[in-house]
DNA sequence: TTAGTTAGCGTATTATTTACGTTAACTTTG
DNA sequence: CAAAGTTAACGTAAATAATACGCTAACTAA
């Protein structure tokens, strides 16, 4: 057992990838940070939503905590996708400015873990995230970050595409109504790739969680589309592992 | 950004789940510890092995590390799974002994990067298992373990089935040639089903870095099996993701 | 009224999975 | 040394899923 020389410098943080969808894009929660920089003058980047943890709380807790800081929003779809902890990804002369700023400690090493989550942007949340300075920003075109956080971000969209291709997760991303081309598109611009909508169509419809309103869209330019719904229920009873593997 | 009261006593550590694969079974690789109960006398449990990463360390290369120092083993398939940090993990009055006892120091909290990996049981890497008071057992008969690390073995083994049914991962259990019906076995044992020979073996032979060797089976009591070995190389080239969704 | 657009249903082809029959090649046993 | 027991190895048929398209319906805008 090998215990190092321990000190006060190692801590341990929560880092938020939280998607979203609008406007026929992914977008990621950012918010905006400032730091003095070497010429002394303040400058501003972006970074993921994320705190340290404290000396008692859960790493799960933790990142529930941050996201309900950040965003307003609770019990939400969110998961533990991988841990960064590499001892050089605090190096940049912003990030140990930022550090040292926001601490008032000099911190020499920090392990994060990433946390992953979606949710249905709505104007009451986007308000909520506005006002803490967050923004919405597209997957596509994320600046540069403070940190490995556009890495994070990296390794949360895989572990994102993963999941859709094998879970029912994209109506996370939606509102609580939708119609079967909204869901097509966001899968669409999630795995980076275009879908045959009538083969789309028969594969999500098979499916019995989704639920047909009676409600079809108005105004719209076109045969109007039924409105569906997720039914959470039926999909957590019919939820049972295929035994087949695939390699 | 809330930089809480932090204190010498949290730590950061990794633990391998390492699998073996001997006579049909699935093993962990445990080590035993040994702690001072609250009587005062000495008794002993099992426990992964892990270690506290140092101060400069990265988590990668200290798994790697702890792999190698008691398994003599190096660039093992090692891949980090899972991270678990509740603050009662370190809760047990002889976890609580034994980490000061082999530290020195209160420790308060250890968060962990669980990793697993997958090896290939031979004489000589078991005995130096066996030298480093570690020995292999079988998942179903796990005794009681420090910490939480029964969960991480759940998880791990959760996270090995997983892996199975998407890739051929198989293969690093096993000797460096095995027949058809050895990896099918092994397959049977981690999924905990049983399968059909003739299909699983026309879907294995399919895939083309299944390649037979000249040799066969001798000495068995039946018609003898050929010979196969992994070609990591032919896989690496074949590998591309498909492109479908299952849900 | 017509043109443009997406919704929604259907069909044919191909690939994959599943279920199971049968012969081949070895050792052990009587 | 023949018969019995065992697993290897190949094959076939049916069911299921994936893929590639064709076509009509229902709306708005012009």
């Amino acid at each position: 057992m090998n215990l190092p020389g321990r000190n006060i410098n190692l801590h341990i943080s929560v880092d938020c990838v939280i998607f979203g969808f609008s406007t026929n894009q992914l977008k990621v929660l950012l918010i905006k940070r400032a730091y003095t920089n070497t010429s002394g003058t303040l400058s501003n980047d972006h970074k993921l939503p994320g705190d340290f943890i404290a000396i008692k709380e859960d790493l799960d807790l933790a990142a529930s905590r941050t996201l309900e800081e950040l965003t307003g929003l609770k019990d939400i779809y969110l998961q533990q996708f991988a841990f960064f902890g590499r001892p050089d990804r605090i190096s940049k002369s912003m990030d140990i400015a930022w550090l040292t700023e926001t601490t008032g400690h000099k911190i020499q090493r920090v392990v994060t873990a990433a946390y992953y989550s979606l949710i249905n942007i709505t104007d009451t949340n986007s308000d909520f995230a506005i006002k803490n300075n967050a923004t919405w920003i597209d997957v596509k075109q994320v600046p540069d970050l403070a940190f490995d956080h556009a890495t994070i971000i990296t390794n949360g969209l895989a572990h994102l595409q993963l999941t859709l291709r094998n879970e029912p997760i994209g109506f996370e991303l939606l509102p609580e109504k939708f119609t079967v081309r909204e869901l097509q598109t966001l899968y669409e611009v999630i795995l980076d790739c275009s879908l045959d909508n009538r083969n789309f169509r028969k594969k999500i419809l098979k499916s019995t969680y989704m639920v047909q309103l009676e409600e079809k869209q108005s105004g719209v330019a076109h045969k109007p589309a039924y409105y569906y719904r997720f039914d959470r229920n039926i999909y957590e009873k019919h939820k049972k592992e295929s035994l087949g593997f695939n390699f």
